[in-house]
DNA sequence: CGTAACCTTGAACGACTTCAACTCACGTGG
DNA sequence: CCACGTGAGTTGAAGTCGTTCAAGGTTACG
């Protein structure tokens, strides 16, 4: 990897700057119909005839694998919505410690903070298309329309019961507890579950997972064998999980009796 | 404890039902002009001309210790603030595991979900004085009040930081680290910074701690102890904590370098 | 004064980590 | 085209930290 800068904060920030510098790609006249995350979160609560104000206030970004969005301590000034990808949000230790806050798939907002300034990173699991909003300007768009203040207030819930669950995990279950947690998390968090046949897609790393769950790589993929060996998941290769028996899934996860 | 109902959820229903109903007690005219609550977070952004609005739309209520105030899937209709004690939020899973997601202290409010729905448990850690608002009728006045707005935002801010410190602490620090990083919660969290020599006063048990910390009693009695020979604290006794060199106590919570 | 609840301390155990070796997939360049 | 190097993942063996089990101490209250 190539550093323009020794400082990274620095380099995170060109790449920032770069990307939100450039004007929006040549898309259709209104994208937002055709867009991935037209039905969640965010721009669900807009009506079809709404969808021109919320274009002309968004802007398109891309960004590749590891990229960082926000950096701690940053103002948040801006709201993404995930188009396609995954992201991460993490908090680091001064002695290099790292915490993953959760994972953010199509759909899913970031910064949408009642703060002035994020207190967390944001940073690309894959390569990640966003939408971006001025706050200020997606703060009347709820003004004006009551149907997104109830979709936003939806969103923020599910983000509080999601963190609860990770609490309640980190806290009280252990390794092959959390990992078959953090498989049921993906199910429900990753976009489509219509497909309940198809695999499940694992964008990010052992590490990612580890820092995520508490747990260091080894424990992890000891705990992916565990599951495999009691026949409750197929592993197809590292980053796609069938799930066999979503019962016993649920039991090893520590959610209901066997 | 005398049971009226078999089902505790009935029985502690009615608990609450029945402090709701009680009318304020015998109050001063007036009494947020001298409510220990006035000046920190709901009530803050309110001037003193409003101060009668806010009252009448408020209700006293006091609660004994470990008596529970909100059950998870309770609806979301009214919104706490704490005037004196303190409370935690918990999270119960089917075999009985518990995880305290936090605790609540003077000034500190429960309840103003963006969800209909609670999503934990609120139960009195020690005797509980609190104030109740209608969740309508508060979100009223926020529309009303700009100033209160700022400090709901600002008071949301700090439940979400204080949350991810917590997710950090339980992925990522040892068990001495995570008792150390407990008493720079409590000072912080706790009312009064006013007196830096003052010990630092624990209304809960070994096992809330436990339980907030995701370790066992035995650990947390043992942190406790580690902290004490290494004469960075001073146990008065089990409830009462004397911080006797705040910057080792900084160390040994893993955040900066001793 | 006796009981019970809470806290502390000790010893043995077990779960997760650490350290280390090995496999596999992928990409690069000889 | 294959050798080589690298990075990610898996697996094994040893070690450590926190848990479990057990006992003793302290405090509060009837």
């Amino acid at each position: 990897m190539a550093l323009a800068s020794d400082n990274p904060r620095d380099e995170q920030r060109d790449v920032k700057e770069r990307l939100l510098a450039r004007p929006a790609p040549p898309a259709p006249k209104i994208a937002c119909f055709h867009c991935p995350a037209r039905t969640s979160d965010l721009c669900r609560g807009v009506a079809d005839k709404d969808l021109e104000e919320l274009f002309a206030s968004s802007s398109r970004i891309r960004l590749k694998a590891e990229e960082t969005l926000i950096l701690d301590g940053d103002e948040a000034s801006t709201v993404y919505n995930v188009i396609s990808g995954a992201m991460r949000l993490t908090r680091l230790s001064g002695d290099g410690r790292r915490q993953i806050l959760g994972f953010l798939f199509t759909g899913n907002y970031i910064g949408l903070t009642p703060d002035t300034l994020y207190h967390f990173n944001a940073e690309a699991v894959s390569d990640v298309e966003l939408c971006a909003f001025d706050r200020r300007r997606l703060e009347t768009l709820f003004k004006l329309h009551p149907a997104m203040e109830a979709t936003f207030r939806a969103m923020a819930a599910k983000v509080i019961d999601q963190t609860y669950d990770l609490l309640f995990t980190l806290g009280q279950r252990t390794a092959v507890e959390r990992v078959a947690s953090f498989l049921l998390y993906l199910r429900e968090a990753e976009q489509c579950p219509g497909k309940p046949g198809a695999p499940l897609h694992l964008p990010m790393t052992r590490t990612d997972i580890a820092d995520f769950l508490g747990l260091t790589i080894e424990t992890v993929s000891r705990s992916f064998t565990k599951l495999r060996t009691d026949k409750i998941i197929h592993l197809v290769d590292a980053h796609r999980v069938e799930v066999l028996r979503p019962d016993l899934l649920l039991a090893a996860a520590g959610e209901e009796a066997p």
